[in-house]
DNA sequence: GTCTATACAGTGATAGAC
DNA sequence: GTCTATCACTGTATAGAC
């Protein structure tokens, strides 16, 4: 039996393999081995290499985040939009089983290869956020801070329920996270 | 001229480059260009190689932490550890210039080799800081939760501040954490 | 304790058969 | 598009001279 694949069925399949290996600790062969897929291939939809595969991946997270959250955090109800914004985080890092690439790889040099996309996938995000604060009726400043925080927050619980091995960590988290934006919205 | 180590000379050295290239980023070869130090006698003072390198790294990180912050989180006046704690953070993390080694390692497959430090790290951080917060009148569920959201909070601000290259907003984060930890103790 | 030389498996990458 | 073979290079690790 063989498989054929497009460039756009591997693009996930080397994001779980970027994701559990980090940038470095991804090579060729543990593609291969996990996949299936040969260098062949490989090379055959990624000329670039490595390098390409990488920046596929995340463009592809990128592009999810986007349209999942940031989209309807611009355009929606300020309350359902955040609401489901909650509810895609735990759903998309599986209750903290799963990382963040964009900041896994924002932590060690491979920050440098992707500065650019890295930075304006938290940018986008965390403005997102604070747009759907103000249409929701707090006042500039806490919307600003109060976006911040809870980006920065769900990177903080990815590290930790990682490190603890504790999924309940994750989720505890984010209802904390989620009764502070509230608390935001209403206080601003 | 001619450079004579000890081995608990060359374990900052290798920290700094494991913190800015991770564990796989980090090779022998890198190390040599970075400290000088030839491989005969990197392998004299680490036989186990690399990952008795690491784990020398993660053994001084973590003793740091025990004597500077959690030693006196269990046992000196409370209000006083536990500023000396949010200034020790700032300084030690060179406000969000430096990443934390234990949690960058936490993220990827690198955890499997070192899981139980790494675990137990965090461990003992949240628990004495608990037991600080609960000496300052805190009840003993609202104090678990605060010290949990605090060390949470310094990891998401080390990959957030790195991510948008922003000192000030880790600097903020800990302000922020701070108040929460003051407001922790009063409540509760 | 440090250096040089070296072993040999694994790295990203390329070329050509099919 | 996929495979196999192969490239030059770098990886960790070891041995022995000094």
């Amino acid at each position: 039996m063989k498989t054929v694949y497009e460039r756009a069925d591997v693009v996930p399949l080397l994001a779980e393999i970027f994701r559990e290996l980090g940038y470095e600790g991804t090579t060729l062969s543990r593609i291969t081995e996990r996949t299936g897929i040969g260098k062949g291939s490989l090379y055959h939809f990624f000329p670039g290499g490595k390098e390409e595969m990488a920046a596929a991946v995340l463009a592809d997270v990128d592009g999810w985040f986007e349209r999942a959250v940031y989209e309807p955090l611009r355009r929606d109800d300020a309350g359902a939009a955040i609401d489901a914004m909650w509810a895609n985080v735990i759903d998309y890092f599986r209750s903290g089983g799963r990382i963040c690439l964009v900041g896994a790889f924002a932590l060690d040099e491979t920050r440098q290869r992707f500065s650019p996309v890295i930075r304006d996938y938290f940018v986008r995000w965390i403005e997102a956020l604070r747009q759907a604060l103000v249409r929701a009726g707090c006042d500039e400043g806490a919307a600003r801070a109060a976006a911040e925080e809870a980006v920065s927050g769900i990177q903080g619980a990815l590290v930790l329920s990682r490190a603890l091995d504790d999924k309940d960590m994750f989720r505890r988290t984010m209802d904390r996270l989620a009764d502070r934006l509230a608390a935001a919205k209403l206080e601003g």
